[in-house]
DNA sequence: ATTATCTATAGATCTATAGATAATGC
DNA sequence: ATTATCTATAGATCTATAGATAATGC
């Protein structure tokens, strides 16, 4: 009714600060993600993205020739960021025998994986769903999580060899493992179902004495 | 190039047949599950839910006001299909002390549940990543997988207290044994992540197995 | 004459482009 | 004078509506 600010869009945004072009391109991807891990590629427009960014639609086109490329651009370099470390990591405990701590380390990496970057796990969830080709190619780059998959599948097998662990199709045994961890990372952290009250650490633990006790030997 | 079916669209669809208006909005709402579960809301235009209906658009809007609407419909009459008969069935099993069955059974409804209503697990899947307060209001009238969840709470308690499973919070691990059967069935049912060439009912099996001896005591 | 469907279209986006304007660095 | 940003807008959808047309049942 005062007439300062009732007028839609009175306040304009001010001319963004002029940056290096591969800044700008990295700043627009930082906030682009927020945007399409909440509202998948359909659901968000290029003005929600300008306006996330700071910039005009036109700046948005002149850094990345359509929607989609600046959608695929959110997972470039991001592919397995410490994966080998993670591996290397595991492979030393599994030889030390350290079978509680292996368990709990590939638990750990998922639930704080998607603590850090948990917009980009839901932007590859509405990827997984989308399954274009063009975009299965992006996951199956993205999900080196099969590195990780790779070393649970030859540890188990080789335990179970030992007579450590009872036996079983590896592939599945260690499916289960990442499966677990994934799902409750995903409903927890993602979808907000954490109504079960306990720390991430205790549900770690719980887990972890689970699926090894699952895994071993009962005799 | 000889002018016939070059013409954008010269094959226009036939008028449909009339149909009552109840059998009619069944119908929409049944083509429109394959759609909204490949693209989402945002993905699925109102033009192609008419062409998968073989109406017109305006028959769509004649019998749901808004296309949010049509997408709201899917869940109506399918919250928690014959969660209350399967219940009864786990209690049955339960109080004959076949812990076997009951973890079998609930792996088995699951992946007959996504078997059955691919598309509309997956539409499940885009109605969480929505998260709108509309839209959860639908997710806790339709995941009355809680009733299987209470279940299993109640049993692991009891099965603790009679000594036969071993000590550990009975949420978080009623939540890991659903968490995985789910994560096992999306992955492999509407990602088609099935790359380890093994029947349902092997991994069933197995994750039976795999289940039960984590959740039992070891001694 | 009542109910279902279709046609045609309004009005609101939405993506992307072209050309103008502003800022930087030489 | 080179590079970044903005403004303005074209053209293509996309949702939804209103009024015309067709089919059914009394």
């Amino acid at each position: 009714m005062l007439g300062k600010s009732t007028k839609k869009s009175v306040n304009k945004r001010p001319r963004a600060k002029r940056l290096a072009a591969s800044d700008r391109k990295q700043q627009i991807i930082e906030s682009a993600i927020a945007l399409f891990g909440r509202d998948g590629l359909k659901g968000t427009t290029t003005k929600a993205l300008a306006d996330a960014a700071g910039v005009s639609e036109g700046t948005i086109f002149k850094h990345f020739p359509t929607k989609k490329a600046l959608y695929l651009a959110a997972f470039e370099g991001r592919t397995g960021d410490g994966m080998e470390h993670l591996v290397t990591e595991l492979q030393q405990l599994a030889d030390k025998g350290r079978d509680e701590e292996v368990i709990q380390r590939v638990l750990s990496a998922i639930f704080h994986g998607y603590d850090r970057d948990r917009d980009l796990h839901r932007m590859l969830l509405y990827v997984h769903l989308g399954q274009s080709d063009e975009e299965n190619k992006v996951l199956d780059e993205t999900l080196r999580k099969n590195a990780v998959m790779e070393f649970l599948i030859e540890y188990i097998a080789t335990r179970q060899q030992q007579g450590v662990f009872r036996p079983g199709n590896p592939g599945t045994l260690a499916n289960a493992v990442l499966a677990l961890g994934i799902q409750v990372a995903t409903t927890g952290k993602l979808f907000g179902n954490r109504d079960y009250g306990v720390s991430d650490d205790d549900v770690i633990l719980e887990l972890t004495r689970f699926l090894l006790n699952g895994l071993r030997q009962s005799s």
